[in-house]
DNA sequence: GCAAAGTCAGTGTATCTGCACCTATTATCA
DNA sequence: TGATAATAGGTGCAGATACACTGACTTTGC
């Protein structure tokens, strides 16, 4: 019938692709990182953290591509953890700063090697030019613009 | 210092880049199918559903690479408002099939153009290329291989 | 200097995600 | 046939995700 054959489209659907690869690659690294007593999602908070320096949440969210609350709830975890501190702002007394607390740096720098073997062993499953392409699209503007559209 | 250059490398980390990507990308679907009221998630699940035919819950995860726990809590959720129905199976009284209902139907075909829509240009912003290799990667059984390694 | 508008972040609510563990049922084999 | 292994699925727990709404603070314009 004709609405089985519309439908067919619909097994292209890069949403349930981005979905299902986002899925896979963050249990392998979870796996991976386990041992370590961090997240996929941890790490890549503590490494941002860790490489930009303490940052307000409204720009760490931008930086790593998450909702703002997202990560607010996020942050919230790391700090009950020890990994990363809360403070206020000096001059803005609406903005909290994230930093990295010498705790979650140890963390950060203890898991890197686990994190750099599955990246190393994903870039080969996946090949690198689909690697490259997905952190092209991933970081690009189109997907960010793309995203905020609001037709 | 040193621990920072090495840090350098986690920019480029796959697990970011595929999380981001997904975010973004289901925002975006979200968005366009609220009008729907369904979610992108639940679109994905209702058209496998759909095409595949009902399906025990354990199948049905592996089709779309999820969990199959995660599977069992989103289907209740569908089940509650209607789009699928959970049933025994006759042969098997361990498994639970799942279907589509004619609500379920209805809701997928009321929110296909919108789908389209986006899907298309979605495939435009980020380039063909860049669409289809994250297909294949999500589909393709080197991922789902690798996510399940155990060394 | 003050009211209005803009900005920053937290909370309520709901959904999605998956590991560890459990129960129930079926299959296997001595 | 009865014990054991294998399989299908659910539950407890914890975290990730984001929209709508709110409160607190800052900036702007007069």
């Amino acid at each position: 019938m004709n609405a089985n054959l519309d439908l067919l489209q619909t097994t292209q659907c890069l949403c349930l692709a981005s979905r299902r690869a986002a899925r896979a690659i963050t249990r392998r690294f979870d796996k991976a990182l386990r041992p370590h007593g961090i997240r996929a999602t941890q790490f890549t908070l503590l490494s941002a953290l860790k490489l930009a320096g303490p940052q307000p949440i409204g720009e760490l969210a931008e930086l790593i591509g998450a909702d703002r609350t997202t990560l607010t709830r996020n942050l919230a975890v790391a700090a009950e953890q020890g990994l990363v501190a809360l403070c206020q702002d000096e001059d803005d007394a609406r903005a909290h700063i994230a930093a990295i607390t010498p705790a979650g740096q140890r963390a950060v720098k203890k898991a890197l090697p686990a994190w750099r073997l599955v990246q190393q062993e994903l870039t080969e499953a996946m090949g690198k030019p689909a690697a490259d392409s997905l952190r092209r699209v991933s970081a690009g503007p189109s997907l960010i613009l793309f995203a905020a559209r609001h037709d």
